[in-house]
DNA sequence: ATTGAGTTAAAGTCTACACAAATTGGAAAT
DNA sequence: ATTTCCAATTTGTGTAGACTTTAACTCAAT
């Protein structure tokens, strides 16, 4: 491997800012020295600093303003990524055997508090598909979906028996818009009694909307089984 | 072709991109144009059409891969970033005036549940905070700290009556490694009484633990009310 | 004091080019 | 049929320089 000596890249440099604001060389509210200065001091041209200085204040360690310059932003303004995994994948990681099964599928008039979320024309057809996604043998995730058959036609003639909700989905429809969003919430009797888990116990739970244009496709709710945990580290 | 020749920014790059993504024209898994062909197209530079699609795969959209070429991402690999705010900042925004409370506050050798997640020496001297965080006077979150002396000896001295203890330690300390999960527990006796609801309530929690260099510095527990929901789109 | 206009420093972006690094796909050797 | 190796392709990153946009600052006029 071709070590080059006195090359500085882009990311030298922003190991090198992280470091001193790491140590405390540069506290909160220091403003560095400009992307002209700290091209003069890492030997490299100004592009170079400005991408190293641009990625650090979009991962939330900066905060640019022209003509004001770069300053060290007090921590708490950072941002986390998740990734949002399929079921299969996530099960697969953590090493097990994923297994997916159909619990049930009707077509229904969308119930209100449905069209309500999503903004619906009342009794709009739905499909409504209920399944469960295993580890093993092991319940992972109980998954509660609604599809609007105005938006997703072809859903009609879907048999989910053997192919889960969402991977039909993303193979059938494109999506323009998504809203995640995370809560506990209380196992009801389905729930529970799928997820093997005594009713009224906590669950992390997820549901997900997503639209085609300002079209509502789908709202999701997935039930997580007992002890799951969403980790990231930064 | 109604190619506009007055701007071809990375900005108008990326949103032409996209909106082909979305339309339908490229979907998941095909294969983009290499860069010189797309700078043909927008009658621009590599660089440019190269910083366009280097912030696409960033945010998900694209896996590139030298050789290889660009593909679309199948949706559901995407990430989703979810900011992580201080306590304040987000009761203010949800119009509420932030008010903090301390709730007890003392040494304590760390417990043994303590010990092996942080990886301490059995019986390390900790100090143990219990806070609550207001939105007016509704109750928005109820906080149990523990803080490792070893890595923060100022925190003997530390007084949480008016500083809570993040603000206290965002100021003093600075930290290199966060990990953040996210699960829902069940309200035990003293969370129930802090955020006003029955024992046994399912509970958003966060968990935080907060290293310097390889030190342990803080590990907190934040309860959060009834009905708390932590929502992104993307 | 306050307002307003001009100056100017700093970041933002683009061009044009060069070479580096990865990795695919195929040819050659086994 | 399999493995090894090479070449071609594509993205990754750097240099050098120019022009643009924003907004902090200054100073004069109200």
């Amino acid at each position: 491997m071709t070590q080059n000596t006195e090359t500085t890249s882009y990311k030298d440099i922003k190991r090198t800012v992280l470091r001193r604001i790491r140590s405390g060389e540069w506290q909160p509210d220091t403003l560095l020295p400009n992307e002209q200065d700290l091209a003069v001091e890492f030997s490299c041209t100004r592009t170079t600093v400005n991408r190293a200085l641009r990625e650090l204040a979009d991962e939330g360690f900066l905060e640019r303003r022209r003509k004001a310059g770069t300053r060290v932003l007090s921590a708490p303004h950072r941002q986390a990524r998740f990734t949002i995994p399929l079921v299969r994948d996530e099960v697969e990681a953590l090493g097990g055997t994923y297994r997916y099964a159909l619990v049930s599928q009707q077509f229904l008039p969308a119930p209100e508090w449905l069209s309500a979320r999503l903004a619906l024309q009342t009794g709009q057809a739905a499909m409504h598909v209920r399944c469960m996604h295993y580890s093993g043998n092991t319940p992972f995730q109980f998954e509660d979906r609604w599809i609007v058959v105005d938006s997703v036609p072809q859903v009609k003639d879907a048999d989910f028996s053997a192919l889960g909700p969402n991977d039909w989905l993303v193979q059938t429809v494109p999506f323009t818009n998504v809203e995640l969003t995370f809560l506990a919430s209380r196992a009801d009797a389905s729930a529970a009694g799928f997820l093997d888990l005594p009713e009224g116990e906590p669950v992390f739970t997820a549901e997900r909307i997503t639209w085609l244009q300002d079209k509502p496709v789908t709202f999701a709710k997935m039930y997580f089984a007992a002890g799951y945990r969403m980790t990231t580290q930064f």
